[in-house]
This record gives C-alpha cells, sequence and structure tokens, in this order.
DNA sequence: CAGGATCCCATCGGATACTG
DNA sequence: CAGTATCCGATGGGATCCTG
C-alpha cells in the first residue's frame, strides 16, 4: 500500500504528537531536564521516595559516593523549586529531615517512566554502540575479513 | 490516628512503588538523563519526531541558537546509541539526512511525558521559587514591617 | 551532624577558521 | 552544505578545612 503517496514526509508510526506547537518554542521539556538532569537530583527524589531521611542517611544511601557539598546543594535547588521539603530540629547535634512536597512525589512517576524506558532499551542502545565503535575502529566497510 | 505507631517511615500517598530494587544501584536512570539530559539532545528529538530533516534544517529549526560543532556532537551521539540513523547523498554540495529510528521514536512519548510534567507544575515551581528567593533576601522571618 | 567556604580540575559548550 | 579542528571561557563537581 501507499505506493508513490505524496505524503511522506512523516513515515512514523503512531507519535504521540509529540510536544511543541510553537516552533523556536522550548515547550518546557528543558525545564524538567535542567532540574533533574543534574548528577543527583534523581537519586535524591528516588531515595526520598522512600521516605523522610536525614542528611548522613541521604548521603549514605545515594549510589556513588556523593559529596556533602552536592548534596547539600543538589537538596537545596530541589527545596526551592518547593519539590522537598526541610525540616530542623534545632538539637545538639542538630537533625534534619528532608521529604518530598506533594509536587516532588509526582515526579516519581516520571522518574519511573524514565527508568523503564532506560531498562527496556538498554541492551538495544547497548549494541549501537558497540556496532559503532567496531565499524569506527576497523578501516575498511566490508567483512574483508583482511590477510 | 498513629500516635506514636512505629511504621512512620512512609507516609506517602500513592506511589508507582518508585524504581529500584537492590539500593546503591542506579536503577537505569540515570542511563536516560546521561543521553537527554544535556543541552540539545531532547531538542533533536523533538525536531525529528516531526520527520526527517537535513542537518541546516535542523539547526536552523532547534531554539536557541545551537552551534554547528554541538549539533554534530550531539546528532552523533544519538546516531551511536541508535537513536538517530543518517544519510549521506554524495553529492555536490554534500547532502545528509537525519531521522529518528524507531527506537528513537520511542523517546517521544516519554519527552512528551516530561513536558506535560513540566507544564503543569510550572506555576507552582515559580512560585516557589519566587517565596524562597523572597525570603532569602529579607533578613527577619517573621512579617515584622520593621520601622 | 549538618553545612558553609575555598581551592582546583575536568568537562561542556560557544566562537571562529578551515576543508571536501 | 556538512562537517572537523582549535582555542577558550563558563560551569559542574570533588576534596578539604572549618564551624555551630
Amino acid at each position: 500500500m501507499s505506493v508513490g503517496h505524496t505524503a511522506v514526509t512523516t513515515p512514523v508510526p503512531d507519535e504521540p504528537v509529540i510536544v511543541c506547537e510553537t516552533p523556536q518554542d522550548e515547550c518546557g521539556v528543558r525545564d524538567v531536564l535542567d532540574r533533574l538532569g543534574d548528577k543527583w537530583s534523581v537519586y535524591v527524589v528516588v531515595e526520598l521516595a522512600s521516605g523522610i531521611r536525614r542528611f548522613k542517611e541521604l548521603q549514605r544511601a545515594i549510589p556513588g559516593n556523593i559529596s556533602q557539598r552536592m548534596l547539600t546543594l543538589t537538596v537545596r535547588r530541589l527545596e526551592r523549586d518547593g519539590l522537598v521539603a526541610r525540616t530542623v530540629y534545632p538539637t545538639i547535634p542538630p537533625q534534619v529531615e528532608y521529604e518530598l512536597t506533594e509536587m516532588g512525589h509526582s515526579l516519581t512517576h516520571l522518574v519511573k517512566t524514565l527508568a523503564d524506558w532506560s531498562i527496556a532499551h538498554r541492551p538495544a542502545i547497548a549494541a549501537s554502540r558497540a556496532a559503532w565503535d567496531a565499524a569506527a575502529t576497523e578501516p575498511t566497510t566490508e567483512p574483508a575479513t583482511a590477510p
């Protein structure tokens, strides 16, 4: 079917109509990515999704050995954006608890979507990379099986 | 209710059970973010979601004036990951077309999810930031209406 | 314990300039 | 047109030291 049809611009199957209406507009996608695209924010959200955590608890729970500096910065930004709530108990030693706000919790669905996609396509991506890197290494395009 | 109950760890409402099973594991979320979290990848995907594009077309369509250098780097990485297909027509001047692969198209749903969340919560985030910044500016915490 | 202040390096990304 | 190569400033993020 469709042999020589004119509208071949979009040979796409379904498509969710994608995002933008106005071209040259960033549609808001950057907004989220600027917030979660950094090295640690997602981990904080994921960990806090399980419940309230203290500073040290967070630091220990997050994979990759986050420095206290980065944890502070990350958690502050999330707090500023209203995604994380911070409660200080003026005790000695001090105790500070972090938890997701309602809006913060709404992020977890989104994070799950990201993770699901990633896990589903990880093998394919790895294969593609391997093929690409192999092609970049070997000189000839054809399987010449050299001498 | 729950006055002194022990299992107060998760006062959460619903939650999609979130992502990780194994703690200290990055669950794959980083994978996607390392791929889309950079400055331009999402724009390329969004633009290519509408159909095939040539290099210059892409560059012009993407908001924010991407440099040819970054467009090349971005598009190459996407190609290496198997998200974008590149077709070269050895003409003079050269013509190169880019399009999403099937896997690339599967990204659009995910991008839409991101955009939807962003647009939905943008006002709340802006308000939170405004409040935060205001609190950071004024010295006293209470509405003392100073002298 | 929580986190502010510094120092310092690695990477990202922009601006040309040059080629096939 | 579609890149590649270089230079270079801005930013991200780690390590360390210090305080309430």
